[in-house]
DNA sequence: GAGACGGGGTGACACGTTTTAATAACCTGC
DNA sequence: GCAGGTTATTAAAACGTGTCACCCCGTCTC
């Protein structure tokens, strides 16, 4: 047991084993009753293909690299969950990468993913350099970058359109009647911290607003709720609260929404809140929090099945930027 | 570019190829000299091992495989976190798999595993069905158990013990002068929850109480929020609320603590509310979360490095069955 | 000074698949 | 009945690395 190669079975099925090979590879090309005594000698001996001699002779394999920046959002969770059942459906596994936000880390994940020849990469790349994933191509693989539009058109990415996330918050906001709106973010850092920041810019703008004086933005030294509960002890602290706060994020926004009902502040009555990214623990807090939802699953199973498409007909393919449209999921915090 | 192998390294240094691969795998055995022209011979030629190539020769590979029941759930998430940077760290990679409860999407993953020949497996098996894992031994892959003590001497376990974090829960609503304590837990068939709730009654026992009478359980239908709220409102409608409160879960309890505030209920004046799992939310909920802690990245980490110094020296290796003392984190819900 | 020793290096083979060119068998239409 | 074509199968040659037996040459021992 253990060590049933092809030769065993295709011993045990009376053929050769480029034959064996072609059952597995291309079913098509081999005559039924063939085929059928392979598969049963396959079942009966217990065959498993050894992945690293197709890999090694085949020139590709059948793993996928997925390297994320925090594997503890939630939001990341969703993708990998995504991109790991529909690389499933296609044979494939995937390797994990954490990167943690550190590019040295992200860095390491790269060069591990490039020694397992991976077949391609599923990427939400830590800072804006570019180079380390030309080093990939170098290999033939192929990158999909995820949550992030591509920084050119010779790449596919899978991404969700936060400016428009951020008109969405802040839209609704001015829908329910405020005229100035408080926006927490994160580090400036963050492209997707600045991307809504700017939808919520827009959505002042359409409404006639001046966002110079409508819009005052406190910056968080993080996207934590800890965080989050700092930011809302100083804007009591500086006098009135404001009428309507939009968090990049839902961490950040339920720690403001202690601290306001600690104080008790009203929610949504003296202050409507609203968050980003719809994690589960926005519908289960105290005042359950308006937020704007991500299709994170479908994010990482699109960007899946787009990476393996590339890698199936490299000459083929047309590389494309999808840009998914998030949604306003409105709650008692804005109700 | 691309294609540098061993031979263009050996080429380029004026070696051999079998000096090459002794300068990547057992350094000790090459003069210094040698050794540094090579090693620059690496990099100047950004050479970059063929995994598959070196599993196929070497007869193990340096992939471990992570096999986990929900990677949504946080406390898997500081799991996989672990694992990650502790394989890392040994050079090793990890392969991931949500089995997200089925054991016949556990099935899938484990001949995937099987297939990519992992060097071992760290798992949560879904059921306590043995026989998957029994597969891979014939492999010669080693196998480490999360999350649950192992079934048999022969294996590696590392895991939290539930019944202590139970009864710490419970004693610690005890200690605060409940004399009932009512414990809302998940399906039947979750190994966790009966333990969690095995160690509920020894708390009560220790205390002289007796646990038929003093215990009144309630079991959700899964382990998620909304489910926490349905309990919930079923124990307002029943009457008088209890006095005390221990969820077998934070998701539950964050749904059942959502209920009793919007009915107005004094938490914890009128009720006291623990949790289980600690999970960032609990800090941040409007009236903090006690709840019970467990060492979630720990955990992932040891557990690769049992698993990897296993696969090192299978021999020599003594199997441990390593258990974790969850900690008591006590917050405003039972302040 | 002959033989044993050992550190440092070499070269060829093997690992289990995929693939290609070649062969064998079988039709089709004249 | 035979050329030409199609289909089913085979044998053998890779893929890039790790390992093992062997060789070379300077040192130590008696």
């Amino acid at each position: 047991m253990g060590d049933v190669g092809i030769r065993q079975v295709a011993l045990a099925a009376g053929v050769s084993p480029g034959t064996v090979s072609n059952v597995l590879n291309r079913p098509e090309r081999v005559a039924a009753g063939t085929r059928e005594r392979v598969v049963r000698a396959v079942r009966e001996l217990g065959f498993v293909r050894h992945g690293s001699a197709s890999t090694l002779r085949a020139g590709h394999s059948r793993i996928i690299g997925l390297s994320v920046i925090d594997i503890g959002n939630p939001f990341f969770t969703g993708v990998a969950a995504g991109a790991e059942d529909a690389a499933g459906e296609l044979g494939h596994a995937v390797i994990l990468g954490n990167s943690a936000g550190s590019p040295a880390k992200e860095e390491r994940t790269l060069r591990a993913f490039a020694e397992h020849r991976v077949r391609g990469v599923l990427i939400t790349p830590s800072g804006e350099d570019t180079r380390p994933l030309d080093g990939l191509r170098a290999y033939g693989i192929g990158v999909v970058l995820l949550d992030r539009p591509a920084y050119r058109p010779g790449q596919c990415s899978v991404s969700v359109d936060d400016v428009a996330g951020g008109r969405l918050a802040a839209g609704h906001l001015l829908g329910r009647g405020a005229r100035r709106v408080c926006h927490v973010t994160g580090p400036a850092g963050v492209r997707r911290c600045r991307d809504r920041e700017r939808g919520a810019r827009l959505a002042l703008a359409s409404a006639g607003l001046d966002p110079r004086t409508a819009l005052r933005t406190v910056r968080a030294p993080a996207m934590t709720a800890r965080a989050g509960q700092e930011v809302a002890h100083g804007l009591l602290r500086s006098g009135r609260p404001p009428e309507a706060i939009f968090c990049a994020n839902d961490m950040l926004a339920l720690g403001v929404l202690r601290v306001l009902l600690q104080a008790g502040v009203d929610v949504p009555g003296d202050v409507a809140l609203i968050g980003y990214d719809d994690i589960d623990f926005a519908a289960a807090s105290a005042v359950s929090l308006s937020s704007i939802r991500q299709p994170a699953y479908r994010l990482g199973q699109i960007a899946t099945r787009l990476l393996l498409d590339e890698c199936a007909d490299p000459a083929g393919h047309a590389h494309r930027q999808i840009m998914f449209q998030p949604e306003l999921v409105v709650r008692e915090s804005t109700g």
